[in-house]
Formats: structure tokens, sequence, C-alpha cells
RNA sequence: GGGCGCGUAGCUCAGUGGGAGAGCACUACGUUGACAUCGUAGGGGUCGCUGGUUCAAUCCCAGCCGCGCCCACCA
């Protein structure tokens, strides 16, 4: 017998352990089978489990279970993320506890004490998906600085470097000066800031007393400065273009150039050109041919260079900037100081803000890349079905849809992505040196040597690049690396590409975009076929969530409170498509709670002997009851498939939830209760079976959302000679119903019926409620004005009618209504409660008042449109009937009111 | 500046071209042998505003107001 309650960390730890021993996770156990797979997205080793991971790897779980469930070869990729600059900061700031920096230890001691951190601690996230329940193929985990993926990346970088599509360039970058790295576009966050803007004045060469005004924001990198620019249409500079002006404090002569960077409309229509240090400078510096003066150094402080002054050299950049405008203000040559707010570029793990910085570092040209990319997505939209292999794996699609248009632009606007960085932990860029200084890119030490050796006729002695790689070049080849590209491996050829990759929207350009030029680059097959997008978790103020931030709320504390399952049916109510999810721990008790309600229900079966009975086909039910919970269960299974199928995770939750609350526990259960204890033998073995079977159902589709409660309760329920629920079967095949009911069969009719007992009671628990009725008294019901149909029904199912509506009789009315009874009207008949001892005539009265009152309102608006002649020329015919129809009911209801309420005023 | 999205019950949010929904909260009643992590019933919303299309708009279109996010090199 089960507990009132369950004892959800007990079960979850069991049947967790139980499924991988049984290796139920493990892929490839049904070489027949279609595959099925996903690739996690791989969380940091630094990481810890926050809701955006509970979230994510809920839906991935969810749609990997279910494919287990129908038989096919599911494999659900799992790994970790060797993440370079979070990893390496964690590691760094643990050495400082021991007051040390990486540089005491030196590159090969540190990056040793990282993969020790890694044994040691690397490990949790995987702990805590597995107390989520992740049914990953353990026994394929991943790490990007794996062995086999480390190849594959210097794979990819020799090839690409081969076909021109990676190179070395000196262009600016952004420098981050606290990490001392380059860093990508991406990693570079534009923040809002107040700051002040400048206005300085740059005497005119060989004009004594006429000035050039410029504006800035950055008064500090006016001694890199190498021009102005103005507008060449401007018609207030035309005369100083191609002149000069003197650079003040720093006393250099720099060209007047005329550039249509140069917006008249903004500042004073000439800006100052400092090509080291600014984006479109740079760009203005290349058009005119300038010289570009690097006046900063890593730690964003002055360089001690000849164009600096050497009062400023070593000044930080912000002190630098107070003693320039100070400068300036005693020379005279500061005409404005204003508010001014501005976007500023922070990177996104150091937080201080970044220089652009001109160096040498490697590139990707994404451009070239992205087309295939682009294209892949372009064609998603084409409805022609996969027949065509060629196509089909060159296409992929959003969902929901609205991402596309993000991706694109970004995809079309790409930009040459900076992939080395100036850290120690990551994969090392494969490329040595020569003492000429050219450059050998190799996948081993050896085939560079060998190069080398060939190139200056002798063995020569190489240096290795120092830098290493983004990660997220590595993430990029996670979908074909992990299956162990560039091996020909017979998991590469089953598994790849893989069928859905479920991320959030944050990653798109980091992540998803850089794997499907990857895969289609290399693979020439797209990694996946769909991308659902799901929103971020936020938390209550709708922050984003971030380490970096400190607002993690750790999942692990709510599965502890509530259950895994309970947290993952909350993620999987609230995965609206395109919305984010703010979580509130009530909803997480509420599905606790209905995670607990699941269980009593099964109780009850179990106390009855409802238990699934073996072959048992539920086309076979006689009694309406039993036939009515078939189609409602088969209605259900198919909504929440079909929502499945289509990634509406919130609406396969809430179906479920409604079906199984709603309309098992509160109506079937409850109808099921006389039969079981009253019924005749036949009806009882119906009923129990009936129940059962409906019961495996609701665990079988709740599985992938609920997997460790409805395990528990499938076992406990039927011996199932063995078999785990987790691996299936699933109740629905396709669109079809396990056991398609013709519709036009007498099922539909008494499907019908039962609704409207269920109404029926509802009305009689409604009215007894309102009037007071003590909820143990039974009062008799007599059905006025009956048509037969009602009163087939009355007859057919009194048991049911008296029992749940605790009536003491439930009778056609013959004769006249008995004084003072209670009247409400209902489809087919009106409902007469002779209870004139027990009720409150005023508050009767108002009653009824009130119910003709709400009836007049609807009656006015339906009448209003069926007098319009163009809503019956117009609307569809069966809207106008049904409308029609309302009417009618509606007024036959008001008409049975009224008379009641006139015998009630006759008392 | 460009793009995307959101404004529906006290709160968090679903949803639909034809009678406004859920969970929680709230109110009343309830020891009915599955379940008080429960049951029964109830109160509560001019579906942001203004126009337009339509026989019909909370839903489609336009504009406006408010909020959020992403992208962008604007001094």
């Amino acid at each position: 017998m089960l507990d009132k309650t369950c004892s959800f960390s007990e079960i979850e730890a069991a049947w967790y352990a139980r499924w991988q021993a049984e290796g139920a996770f493990a892929a490839g156990r049904h070489p027949q089978a279609q595959p099925y797979t996903i690739v996690i997205p791989p969380p940091n080793v630094t990481g810890s489990l926050h809701m955006g991971h509970a979230l994510n790897n809920t839906l991935q779980d969810i749609l990997i279970r279910r494919a287990r469930m129908q038989g096919r070869d599911a494999l659900w990729q799992p790994g970790t993320d060797h993440a370079g600059i979070a990893t390496q900061m964690v590691v760094e700031r643990r050495l400082a506890t021991e007051g040390l920096g990486r540089r005491d230890l030196g590159r090969e001691r540190f990056i040793e004490r990282v993969w020790q951190w890694k044994a040691e601690s690397g490990g949790t996230i995987v702990g805590q998906l597995k107390r989520l329940g992740a049914s990953c193929d353990w026994s394929r985990e991943r790490f990007t600085m794996d062995d086999g993926l480390s190849a594959a990346v210097r794979k990819v970088f020799v090839e690409l470097h081969r076909q021109e599509l990676i190179y070395r360039d000196k262009r600016l970058v952004n420098w981050d000066p606290l990490l001392h790295t380059a860093i990508s576009d991406l990693e570079v966050e534009s923040r809002e800031v107040r700051g002040k803007l400048w206005t300085i004045r740059y005497p005119v060469e060989g004009e004594q007393g006429r000035f050039l005004a410029v504006a800035t924001t950055r008064p500090e990198t006016m001694l890199g400065d190498t021009a102005v620019a103005v507008h060449p249409d401007d018609p207030r500079f035309a005369d100083l273009i191609g002149r000069r002006c003197l650079l003040p404090i720093a006393g250099r002569a720099i060209p007047i150039v005329a550039d249509p960077h140069a917006d008249p409309e903004k500042g004073t229509g000439a800006v100052k050109i400092t090509p080291a240090h600014d984006f479109n400078d740079f760009e203005v510096g290349r058009r005119h041919g300038l010289p570009m003066i690097n006046v900063l150094d890593g730690n964003a402080a002055m360089l001690a260079i000849a164009e600096v002054p050497e009062r400023f050299h070593g000044l930080d950049r912000y002190e630098a900037r107070d003693a320039i405008v100070a400068e300036l203000q005693a020379l005279g040559l500061l005409a404005a100081v204003e508010d001014h707010t501005l976007m500023m570029p922070y990177g996104d793990r150091s937080g201080v803000v970044v220089e652009p910085w001109l160096m040498d570092q490697w590139f990707v040209d994404a451009k070239k890349l992205a087309n295939d990319a682009i294209e892949a997505v372009e064609e998603s939209d084409t409805e022609e079905e996969d027949d065509d292999d060629e196509k089909k794996y060159k296409r992929f699609k959003f969902v929901p849809s609205t991402w596309k248009k993000t991706y694109l632009m970004w995809m079309q606007n790409i930009q040459p992505w900076c992939i080395s960085r100036q850290i120690w932990w990551g994969h090392q860029i494969p490329a040595w040196y020569g003492p000429d200084g050219y450059v050998f890119v190799k996948e081993t030490e050896e085939e560079a040597n060998a190069e080398a050796a060939e190139r200056y006729g002798h063995p020569t002695e190489l240096e290795r690049d120092p830098d290493v790689l983004d990660t997220w070049f590595s993430s990029a080849l996670w979908p074909f690396s992990t299956l162990g590209w560039p091996e020909k491996t017979p998991e590469l050829a089953r598994y790849y590409p893989t069928d859905v990759l479920i991320t959030g929207f944050d990653i798109i350009f980091f992540w998803v975009a850089r794997m499907m030029m990857m895969g289609l680059h290399f693979l020439g097959k797209v990694p996946f076929r769909t991308v659902y997008v799901h929103a971020l978790v936020r938390d209550e103020k709708g922050q984003k969530m971030s380490k970096s931030k400190g607002n993690v709320i750790d999942p692990l504390q709510l599965i502890d409170k509530y259950g895994a399952d309970a947290l993952r049916f909350t993620l999987t109510a609230l995965a609206v498509q395109g919305r984010d999810v703010k979580l509130s721990e009530a909803r997480v008790a509420g599905y606790r709670n209905f995670a607990t309600k699941l269980w009593n229900a099964a109780r009850f079966c179990q106390m009855n002997g409802a238990l699934p009975v073996a072959g048992f086909d539920p086309g076979t039910c006689q009694e309406p009851v039993n036939r009515w919970l078939v189609l409602r269960t088969q209605e259900a299974a198919l909504k929440a498939n079909q929502a499945l199928e289509h990634f509406h995770f919130n609406l396969y939750a809430e179906t479920l939830y409604h079906f199984t609350w709603g309309t098992f526990c509160d109506w079937y259960l409850e109808f099921a209760k006389p039969m079981l204890t009253g019924g005749d033998a036949a009806q009882q073995a119906e009923t129990r079976a009936a129940a059962g079977w409906a019961l495996d159902r609701i665990l079988a589709l709740l599985h992938p959302v609920m997997p460790f409660v409805t395990e528990e309760l499938y076992q406990a329920l039927g011996d199932r000679g063995g078999r785990l629920l987790i691996n299936g079967p699933w109740p629905v095949e396709g669109d079809e119903l396990e056991y398609p009911v013709q519709a036009d069969s007498d099922w539909k009719r008494q499907g019908a019926e039962i609704d409207w007992v269920v109404r029926l009671i509802t009305q009689v628990r409604a009215v007894r409620a309102e009037l007071n009725v003590p909820p143990g008294a039974r009062v008799p019901l007599l059905l006025k004005d009956a048509d037969d149909a009602a009163r087939a029904r009355l007859a057919r199912y009194h048991g049911l009618i008296t029992t749940l509506a605790r009536l003491s009789s439930a009778e056609p009315l013959i004769g006249s209504i008995p004084a003072g009874a209670v009247e409400d009207a209902m489809d087919g008949a009106t409902l007469v409660l002779p209870i004139a001892d027990v009720i409150d005539i005023a508050a009767e009265r108002s009653r009824l008042g009130k119910e003709i009152g709400k009836l007049d309102t609807e009656i006015e608006r339906t009448h209003r449109k069926l007098s319009n002649p163009n809503f019956r020329a117009k609307a569809a015919p069966e809207v106008v009937e049904a409308e029609e129809e309302r009417w009618r009911q509606w007024g036959r209801a008001r008409r049975r009111l009224e008379q009641a309420l006139r015998r009630l005023a006759a008392l």
C-alpha cells in the first residue's frame, strides 16, 4: 500500500540510480530504431545549476524521454565546457588566497592547477543535472578540452587557415585592461553611463586667434590624434580642408581632412581622429593614410612614448583625463563642458571599460562562413517536405520563428571574429613562429618543425603562439566533435545532424550561429534541424540571472523542498514561447501538490484494485462512464502529444494537469466509487480495468516531465514484468489515438450524456451551497419540464446523480410543484429542490433575481446579434444556428426562473 | 537610430475573429475511508488608450501611451 504522501527525495535517488544501472539512458540500444539526438548546451565546468540550466535541461529531458518512450534510439549527448576566461578567473581567485598570481606559477603549473581544480570541483554541475533527473547518456560525457575535442579544434583551425578563412591581422580589437586579453565584439556589453562632453579648441596652424573646435567624450585620447575631420560639404570648414591645426598639449600639427564620417549635425561638426583608439577613427585613418598612434598600455595607462608628454606617463586613463582637461582649461582651450549620456563598452566578464586597441590577433573570416548559414534558415519557410536529403540537411528552423530575423540580421552584418585570447586556459593556438616571423600553422609541433626544417633547410627552433582560442571556438564544433569528428565514427554517421537544439536566446550569436557555420562548412549538413529558443528565467526584478550579478537562485533548494518533479513541472508550465519566465515559489508548491494529488489518485486505485489489466482493450468498455473516461483520456493524450510536437511545453503541462486533476480525479474517480462498491461484477471489473488503464496513460504521458513520481507509481501499481516506464511505451502514435473510437458510435452520445450529468450535479451543488443547505443533508431532486432525453438520463445515471449531488431521490416531477421548492434551469429540464424547510426565502429570491439578471444580459446580446440581418446573411450558418440555439435555451431558462420567482412570491 | 516583444482578475501569467481563462491569494462551508499538499461553492476583469477593417474585435490593421530586451561607431 502506498503511503499517504510521496517521499520525493527517496524515490528520486532510488530511481535515478536504477535507470542508470539498467543503462536506460544509453544510446544505441535499438540499432534498428530511428535515432533522436539532442546535444546539451555544455554548461561551464565552473558552473553550478541555476534556473536557466534547470529550464533548459528540463525541456531537453522531456523531448528525450518522450522519444525514448516512443521507441526511438535516443541520444542526449552531455558534457561540459572549459569556459576559458571564467575558469581561469576562478582558479586565479583561489590562487590569490594563497597570495599567488598565475605568473608566479608559470603557464605549465598554472594549467596543472586548473586541471586539478576541475577534477575536484568541476563535476558539481553534472551531479546537479542528475538531481534534476536529466537522462543524459553519461557514458558519452565529453569535455571541450578532451583529447578528441582538442584534436577537432586543431584540425578546424588548421583547415580554416589553409582555406584563408582564419588569418592573423593587425586591427583594432576590444582590449580588456583588467583581464589583459582581447575579447570579441559579442563579449562587449554596452552600458549607458552619464559622462561629459568636452569641447576643445584646436588652434589653426598659421592663423593667430583662429580655432577649430572639436567635441569629445574622451579627451585623454587626444594625445593620439592624428587628424581632425570635417564633412566635405560643410561650408563652415571648406577653407580649412587640407590645412593643419595644432594639437594642444602635444604641440603636434595634424591635418584637417574631409571625410563623410564627420557629421555636420553632431558636436561642432569637426571631429578629432584618433585611429588607434576608436573604431570609426580607425576607418577614417585608413582612408586617409593617417598614422596610428597608440598612447595606452595594456592596463589602459598612458604610455611612456615621445608623443605623450612625460608628466602624463603611467597615468591611468581617467587620471590622464583629469590632468589633460585641467591643462586645457589652464590654456584657455576648453570651450565647454556639458553633461552627456553615452554608451560605454564593458567587458562582460571583467566589468571594466574595454579599450579599442591596435594589435595583432587571429580572426575568422566569418563573412564567408556565414553565407551557407544564412541560406539554411532562409529556406526554412518552404513547406515542401524532406524527401530531398540534400536539401533537408541544409535547412533548419527556429521555434518560435521570431528569432529567425534576429539571427539573420546579425549574420548579414557579421564582423570578423577575433578568436585569440591572451590567457592560458584553453586551446593553445596551433601556430609556431620561425625566427623570421614566418608562421607555421599545423596540427602538431612535429609537423610544424618538419615544415620549418624544410623551409629553412635545417632544424630550426620555433616559438609557439602563446594565445589560446576563444572558448566559443570549441563550442562551435560541439555537435560533431562530441560524436568523434574528425574520425569517421559510427556515432557521427548515425546521430549527426541532431534533431533539436534547445537553448536560450542569449547565446544565439555566441553559439547557435557559430555551430551553424562550422557544421555546414565541415560536414556539409546543419548541426540541428530545429532550434527551440526558450526564454530566460529572470529574477523577481526581471533581471537576467548571472554569476557576476550574484542574483542566482539555486534550483537545488527548490528540489530539496518540493521535489525535482515539481520544479520540472513548474518550469515546463511556464515555458511559454516568447515570454520570460519569472519564477515564484508558490507555483512550485502548487505543482508539488499536483504530484501529491496524482499520488493519492494512484493510492485510491490501488486500494480499489483498479490496476492495469494486461491486454485490456478500452474499446470493449460498456459502461458510459468508462467510455467517457476513455474518450477524455485519448483527447488529452492527443492534445498533450501535439503540444510537444510543436514545442508548446506549457500546453503539454496544462493539458495533463487539468485532465488528471479536473477530469480523472474530480469526476471520474467519484463516478467510479459507486460502481466499484455497488456495481455488479462485470461493472466492477470493467471499471477497475478502465481506471487502471487511464491511470497508466496518465503516468506515461506525465513521465517526461515528472519522471520520478510516475516511475514510482507505475511500478507500484502493477507487475510490469521488469519493464521500466522510462522505456515506454508512449500512448500516442503520431496523430492517432491508441484505440480510435468511431465518432458516430454510441460512444459520442454517451460521452455527451456524462457531460450533462456533470452539469446537473454541478448546478445542484451550486444551489445547495448558495442556499446554505447543510452539506450532509440529503434532499430530493425533481426534474420539471424534462424532455425525453433528460428523463432517460436521469433514470440511467440515477445512482451517480444522487450520490454526487447528495440527494435522497431524483425523479421527474409528476403533478404540481411542492410549495416552497427551489428551482434552477438547465438544458433539457428545470431542477426542483423541495427544501422549503431549510431555505431562506429572501436569499432564494435574491438568488433567482441574480440568475435572471445574468440571463437577461446574455439574451439581450444574443437578440441584438440575431436581429441584425447582416449577421444572418454573412456569418457562417453553424454560427447562426448555435446562436439561435443559445437564444432558445436562455429564453426557456429565463421563463422557468421567472415562474419560480412568482411561485416564491405567492408563498 | 534600427529590430523584437510585452501591457488580460489583487499577484504571476495562459488564450481565442463569434458566449472572458488557469494557478496562487481572497470569502463561505466541509472529519463524505484516495488526497486538508484536500473537497464543494463563491466574489473579482469596460482583455493599456484611440481609430480602422468586419455582420462580429480582447484577438486582425494603424496610431498613441507605458514597460522590457537585443543590436548600432556616433563625437
